[in-house]
DNA sequence: GGGGCGCGTTAACCTAGGTTATCGGTCGCG
DNA sequence: CGCGACCGATAACCTAGGTTAACGCGCCCC
């Protein structure tokens, strides 16, 4: 069952590899214009187990990594958000580890594995800040095994809302203590591994208890940040060093990317 | 709470990455030679949050690579079997995201990030190598999450069992249907994010029906595949395929490293 | 303008798995 | 030889979260 839903249009736009000073970098911008693509939301782009030749790099919008289990059950991996590099690759690298889906609606790159290696083996910068991409995923993954694992609910969302919340801040997302956060409960659900009931039934008992505020579409307002960390066991500041790749250490796409906004903490 | 603890002998071994032909790498084997160590059982490696400078090989024994909440339960995030890499950083690079524990004894290289970096930077095979072991390990992930997140205890054990046999069978732990876990149920509890106590009712329930014998200390006999394979809701060929870095995709120490054994299906 | 439909919200009920406690076997050690 | 640790094995009990169902609201599309 293979498929190649990005067969189309492709969409000029000043790509740049922000590394430290913000220049323009020619053969990276070349290899994005070739493979710029639009996806609807919830558009997958990659099936888990087909073949899996492209990475995909968002530039507007949010993709989702994410396996489902034989009774339909979804369990999301991870989001990408823009300017990351998501490889769904597996040991045996044809195959994808995972579905690969548009959040809501997505400008992305869809880019040849083998040309993208090829960029990375022969620009050092661009796979130093690759690594460290991969290093903040793998940081993100595990933190967020452990709440899989070993936590309660409100662990879990709290955590999730943290994590987010400090991802989405430099896209300007986050607005002082309000952000939005692009998904429905039951997306959410999937992410951290609860039923969407049991989420909505959280959240509300978190607003009651004034830490924050859920209002209409996901519209998080936070009212209460320390209770808010406190519950979701983390320290911001050392959580943010762990899970956000350093500034420079971001894809941007000229005119789309967003300015940042203020700093979420502090 | 900065700490170092492998501040001992040296101990030289014939090392060399097996890339396809079996041939001894000098640059390799030299970066190996300085950095040889031993460690005991439960040794602890690398603490997460301290500073981490160093990426680990073990070549005999297994590491864990685990997190701990606040209330002191462990996440175990991975095993790294011997031959494996593992590199803690975050995006921090400086920064560890886990723990690093011997499993059991261990012999290992605790290498230098910034040698490391060099090496793979000059030494394009082993960067591929390694790229394949990092996506093997993303794999893994993302397929435990899916079970620590969606499914029953029985199949996030039948799963781990399934994986580790897998993982295991080319250092010879397997043989035939029979292999050595070389943990206990608290341990493996940790890894799928369940009670020791669960683990226990669960593998007992599946030895009452015929799935596998537990005998002792963890010497692990699986008499039904099939069944075992369906709970795990894995296909073996297709689980192996994303899950273990290719042959040739592995890292081993001269005379350290176990002849292959029969292959663990078919 | 009306009929779905997706989403948030809540309530009632139920079960999978955590917790605590106890016991027996084995191993290492004084 | 005896003691203590550790580990596997069970039983009794309890709770966090899943499941199902129902309702209201806003939105889109006919």
């Amino acid at each position: 069952m293979e498929h190649a839903p990005w067969a189309k249009k492709g969409h000029p736009v000043a790509a740049h590899w922000n590394m430290g000073c913000a220049h323009a970098n020619a053969a990276f911008a070349g290899l994005i214009r070739l493979s710029l693509r639009e996806m609807r939301a919830r558009s997958l782009l990659q099936l888990a187990g087909d073949r899996a030749h492209h990475v995909f790099l968002p530039f507007a919008g949010w993709l989702v990594a994410a396996k489902v289990d034989p009774d339909g059950a979804r369990q999301i991996v991870d989001f990408v958000l823009p300017g990351e590099v998501f490889d769904p690759a597996t040991a045996s690298t044809a195959v994808a580890a995972a579905d690969v889906a548009a959040l809501g609606d997505v400008r992305l790159a869809v880019i040849p594995r083998d040309a993208w290696h090829r960029y990375l083996a022969t620009h050092h910068a661009a796979w130093a800040l690759f690594t460290r991409q991969s290093a903040a995923g793998y940081a993100r993954m595990a933190e967020r095994m452990l709440r899989l694992g070993k936590s309660s609910a409100q662990t879990r969302i709290a955590y999730a809302i943290c994590e987010l919340c400090l991802r989405a801040d430099p896209f300007g997302l986050v607005a002082d203590r309000a952000f939005h956060l692009p998904m429905t409960q039951q997306v959410l659900g999937e992410y951290v591994g609860l039923s969407s009931v049991h989420v909505n039934r959280t959240i509300r008992a978190m607003a009651r208890a004034g830490v924050l505020d859920y209002r209409g579409q996901l519209e998080v307002i936070i009212h209460d940040l320390a209770a808010l960390a406190a519950t979701a066991q983390i320290d911001p500041a050392e959580l943010k060093a762990a899970i956000i790749p350093p500034p420079g250490g971001r894809i941007s796409a000229g005119k789309h990317s967003c300015p940042a906004r203020a700093r979420w903490h502090e």
